[in-house]
DNA sequence: TGTACATCAGTGAACGCGCGTTCACTGATGTAC
DNA sequence: TGTACATCAGTGAACGCGCGTTCACTGATGTAC
């Protein structure tokens, strides 16, 4: 996932340090998450002196904003991989329910693969990074707050989901998904087998496909 | 919440530290997390030696093991005030329903109310503390799951929920309301107002009563 | 095309901090006789 | 009822640790003339 050479450089400039401790940002918060992420521990990854980080960073909280950042575009790819899974059956209708199914699919496979950066996604430390998503964009230029909205459009588009349940409905299906993942990788649901996991996720997307 | 004396004790025996340096975690917890439990802090706050702490707890961790039960009795608690604060119609269904919601609203009320607990209840740090609950009971005797447990039985034996239905369906409630407290208090939701979020759950509680 | 120079990415050393935990100990308590 | 003694809750001092961050600096780069 990233490619820091952690060998001393034989040139006096990096070339691209804040793309190297980012990276290296990301593989301590994939590791143990947001709290795993130490400066002094990316600059040495980088091959780099503990105060070079400031020149790229105004501080670590400026470095989890980005590595939060970058997490999210994850989970956004992950949650259109689980959307465009689902074949396409002519039925407009059952498409868009199984697409919505999909994308709750994908956000639950990122959390259990990765639930360090799954965890430095969606639980900010502090009350920063509330700004509107600079940089939360997966390779397909979506965040996930975007790729679900797509998702529940089609659903009133095909008139499954009356138009007047439309709005901030994102939050409902997120609320679901984001709690039995976080029970799952982080609270006292941790030690639920994997198949039991997989059973809960699709009794879960049925409540949310009838109650939605 | 405590009573915990920061003065100097005059006794050479404390009395009940083991009582006092929990107190004084669950302080702690309350202001900032489980995160912002700190055992020297702890003895600080309790009057003693920071040694004197290795007495009652095996280290910081059993410290923080603890604080998480105490924290979920808490919550088991305003779960049980939500529940008990709908008023009976006479109609059987009905109040099993309307009091399933009352669990829920008094979950999401702990959870914004008493964000450092909540997460400290209900996000263990590490994979210890899966042990099936000795002091996570509230003042009702009663864990969370099992006053979740309770309503839902409720609901089966009014007939509004199909019985092949019941199994693990507590998971199914409790993801939902748990995500949603998780986004609004250390998520990307943080920066909803109360009205809305209120709304919000209302919404999410109309999902599951006609989800579940 | 060649040189002077401003820029600014990186260096080296140091700071203060507070934590969790271990060691050998002391002295109040309560029990056995 | 009075005394000897084991128990064990607390003390005092110290450890190693690694962090984030600041300071004054150096030296490669690229641009203006």
């Amino acid at each position: 996932m990233s490619e820091t050479a952690a060998t001393a450089r034989d040139t006096y400039r990096h070339g691209d340090l804040r793309q190297a401790l980012l990276s290296a940002g990301i593989d301590m918060a994939q590791a143990g998450g947001p709290d795993a992420i130490v400066l002094r521990e990316a600059t040495r990854q980088a091959g780099v002196s503990p105060n070079a980080a400031y020149r790229h960073f105004a501080d670590r909280q400026a470095l989890l904003v980005a590595v939060s950042g970058a997490a999210q575009g994850f989970a956004a790819d992950s949650m259109v991989g689980g959307r465009d899974a689902v074949a396409p059956s002519g039925d407009p209708a059952a498409d868009a329910r199984q697409r919505l199914r999909g994308v709750g699919t994908g956000y639950l496979r990122f959390a259990r693969e990765q639930p360090g950066l799954f965890r430095a996604a969606f639980t900010v430390p502090d009350n920063l990074a509330n700004s509107g998503s600079p940089t939360k964009i997966g390779a397909y230029g979506l965040t996930p707050f975007q790729v679900l909205g797509g998702v529940l459009d089609e659903l009133v588009d095909a008139g499954v989901l009356p138009a007047e349940r439309r709005p901030n409905a994102e939050l409902l299906a997120w609320a679901t998904v984001h709690g039995l993942g976080m029970l799952v990788i982080d609270g006292p649901l941790r030690g639920l087998t994997d198949p039991v996991i997989d059973h809960m996720t699709e009794r879960l997307l049925d409540m949310v496909d009838r109650g939605i």
